[in-house]
DNA sequence: CTGAAAGCGCTTACAG
DNA sequence: CTGAAAGCGCTTACAG
C-alpha cells in the first residue's frame, strides 16, 4: 500500500505558503512576493507559484501578515448606530473609499453605548487595524487618546467634542437649522416652534441656535419659541403635539422645526390623525436626517439632509493619508454642509 | 548623561508582553497565563502583572494571539444590506449573543452585490476568524463551500437555497404571506391583489405562494390577483396603485399584499394622495418587514415582521455550538416564524 | 504554580 | 530575480 504524500496531505487545515512554495518548487520569500510585489518576480516563476497557489486552494493568513509586517490592510469604522441611515451612509462612503485604496472597511455597532464603543475600539486596536474611524457618541472620547497611544491613526466623523488634534469631518449642525428655519420663514410662517430634542446632544443645541438665528435675521417678523424635549423620537413627537394642540388654535405656530425626522413624523402623524389638522395649511413641519423614510410616507417630509456618503469617503482618505505619511502629516477638520430637501410637508402639493 | 533603559522607552510603539513580563519580573507564559487562564495563577503574581499591565498600558496584540492559538475570537457577519433593518436586527441579535460567549461581533456590508460578498467572506476566511455568518444573497453560495473547505464554520441565516449541509436559521415566508392575506380575508375583503415583486427572489415567491394558499382556502369566495414587477421599493408601489387606479372602482381590489413596507408604502401614498383613494375604507393594505418606518407613517402600516434579533442570536449561537463541539456536532436548519402587525392600513382607527 | 523553549505563518532585509 | 534566515508577539505543552 504506497502511501506517498502529497502535498494535499494537508487538506483538513488551510494550506500555507510554504506548501504553495513546495508545490511549486521555489523558496517561501518568492511566494511572498508573488503575492505582495509581483511586478518584481520573473514571469514563469510568477505563473507556477500562481498555479500552485489555485491548485491548492491556498488562501492568505492574514493574521500572520498582520504580525509579521506590523500592521493590517483593514480599516474599523465604529458606528453610533446601524439602525440610522446617517451612519449607514458613512459606512458606504467609507467602504468605497477603502476599496478604492486597497483596503477593506469592517464595521463595529456601539448601539449608543459607551463601553461597546470603547470595547470595539480596543478590538480594533489589539488587531492593530491600519486605522480607525470613529462616529462617537455625545460623550467621552477617552478611547481615541488609548488608541493613539498605541501608534494607532483615528479620525473622527460626525462628532469631534470639539477636537482638533486629530483629523475629524463634521457637518455644520448649526447651518442645517438656520437652513430650516429659514425655509419655513421663505415660505411666509411667522410663529416657529423648534420642537423637542434633549439639550444634552451638541447637534440638537447647534441645530437650534441656527434656528434662533435666523428667526432673529428677522427682526421680530418671526418668533421662535423652544420646546424642550427627552428624546427624539416619534412617540415624543406625538407628546408635543397633543400638547400644542391643547392650546387652542390661536396660540398655536404655523411652522415647527424638529431636530429629527422621526420627532416629525410623530408630530405629523398626531396632528393630522387625532387632531384634525392639515400640514402644511394649517402647520408646516420639517424634520432633520432625511431619512429612507422621509420621502415615503403618505405627506413626504420635507427635512435637512447630511451628506453621509461624502463624510465616509472623506474621512477614509483623511485616515489613509495620515496612515501613508505619518511624518508630514497636518489634522485637518473638516466641516461639510448640509441640504435642504423641501417636499411636501411644508410646500403643500 | 545616564541613559538608563527602562520598561517605558519603547514608548512608540504598543508595549508587547514581553514589556509586561519584564515590569513584573515573570516569564512570558505566566503573562499569558494571567490574561487567558488567570484562575491558575497565584493571587500574587496576578496582581503584580495586572499591576505592570495597567502601568505600560498594554494591549494584546490579537493577531499575534490568533496566529499561535489557531483562530480568534472575533465572529464575523457578512449582511446583504445594513440599510435594511431586518440585518440590522440581525446584527443586534448576533452581537448581544457573540458577547455573552466572550466573543465579538465585526461586520461586513455586501450591499446587494456578490462580488462584494465573496470578498468579504475571503477577508474573514483569511483572518481566521472562530466563525462566519452569513446572510447571503439570493444567488451563488460558492463562497461558503470556499471558506468551508479551509476549515471555517459558517451558518447561513434568511437563506439557504435549499442547503441543509451547514445550518441555517430562516423564517418561513410562506407562512408570512399567508398570514398576511389571511388577515385581509378576515376583515371581510374579497378582491386581493398580491403586488409586485420580482419572480427570482426565493422570499417574494414564497410569501407569494402563502398568499394564494390562504385564498384557495376560501374555496373561491375570494379572488387573488398576481402583479409581477420589478423591484419592492416605493416608486415600483407607486406605479402599481397608478394601473390599479386607472381600472375604474368596479374592477379594483379591495386589499393589497405588497411583499415589502417601501412597497407598499408607495403604493398607499398613491392611492390616498394623487388618487383621493381611501385607505383601508375603499383599499386595505398590508405590508412585509415591519420596518421601522412602518409604524411612523400619517397611516400606520398593518405588515408582517420577521423575528430579526432572534435569528441573529439562534445563528451565533447554532455557529459556537459547531465552533466548540466540531466532532459531534450535527447541522441543524431552523425555521423561525414571522408575526403579523396589525395595524391602521387594514384595521382603518 | 512558574519558566524556558518551540512554533504559529507570514514579511523583510540581505546575500548571492 | 531567488533563497536562507531572522523575527513579528503571542500560546502551549513540558519540565521543574
Amino acid at each position: 500500500m504506497p502511501r506517498e504524500s502529497t502535498a494535499e496531505a494537508s487538506a483538513d487545515s488551510a494550506p500555507s505558503m510554504n506548501d504553495v512554495a513546495r508545490v511549486a518548487r521555489v523558496s517561501l520569500g518568492t511566494v511572498s512576493n508573488v503575492l505582495n510585489k509581483p511586478e518584481i518576480v520573473a514571469e514563469r516563476t510568477r505563473l507556477r507559484v500562481q498555479a500552485a497557489i489555485d491548485e491548492l486552494g491556498f488562501v492568505r493568513n492574514s493574521a500572520a501578515r498582520s504580525l509579521a509586517a506590523g500592521s493590517s490592510r483593514t480599516i474599523g469604522l465604529v458606528l453610533t448606530d446601524v439602525g440610522n441611515s446617517l451612519f449607514v451612509d458613512i459606512a458606504r462612503g467609507a467602504e468605497s473609499a477603502a476599496t478604492e485604496n486597497g483596503h477593506s472597511l469592517l464595521l463595529a455597532n456601539s448601539d449608543v453605548n459607551l463601553q461597546k464603543q470603547e470595547g470595539y475600539l480596543d478590538i480594533f486596536d489589539e488587531a492593530r487595524v491600519a486605522g480607525i474611524i470613529l462616529a462617537p457618541l455625545d460623550a467621552s472620547l477617552d478611547g481615541v487618546d488609548r488608541v493613539r497611544r498605541h501608534g494607532r491613526h483615528i479620525v473622527l466623523v460626525n462628532y469631534a467634542g470639539g477636537r482638533t488634534d486629530c483629523c475629524s469631518v463634521l457637518v455644520d449642525e448649526e447651518h442645517g437649522g438656520y437652513l430650516a428655519a429659514r425655509h419655513l420663514i421663505d415660505l411666509g410662517r411667522r410663529r416657529l416652534v423648534f420642537a423637542g430634542g434633549p439639550d444634552n446632544l451638541h447637534a440638537v443645541n447647534d441645530r437650534r441656535k441656527g434656528a434662533m438665528r435666523a428667526t432673529s435675521e428677522t427682526r421680530g417678523a418671526v418668533s421662535l419659541e423652544v420646546i424642550f424635549g427627552r428624546s427624539l423620537n416619534s412617540p415624543e413627537g406625538r407628546r408635543i403635539s397633543g400638547d400644542l394642540a391643547s392650546r387652542g388654535r390661536s396660540r398655536m405656530p404655523d411652522g415647527i422645526i424638529a431636530p429629527s425626522d422621526q420627532l416629525a413624523a410623530g408630530i405629523i402623524h398626531e396632528l393630522t390623525g387625532t387632531y384634525g389638522l392639515r400640514v402644511p395649511q394649517d402647520i408646516a413641519v420639517i424634520g432633520y436626517d432625511n431619512n429612507q423614510f422621509a420621502s415615503e410616507g403618505a405627506i413626504p417630509m420635507s427635512t435637512i439632509g447630511q451628506p453621509g456618503h461624502e463624510m465616509g469617503r472623506v474621512a477614509t482618505n483623511l485616515l489613509l493619508e495620515e496612515v501613508n505619511q505619518p511624518g508630514e502629516h497636518v489634522h485637518r477638520n473638516l466641516m461639510l454642509e448640509p441640504t435642504l430637501f423641501a417636499r411636501t410637508s411644508t410646500l403643500g402639493r
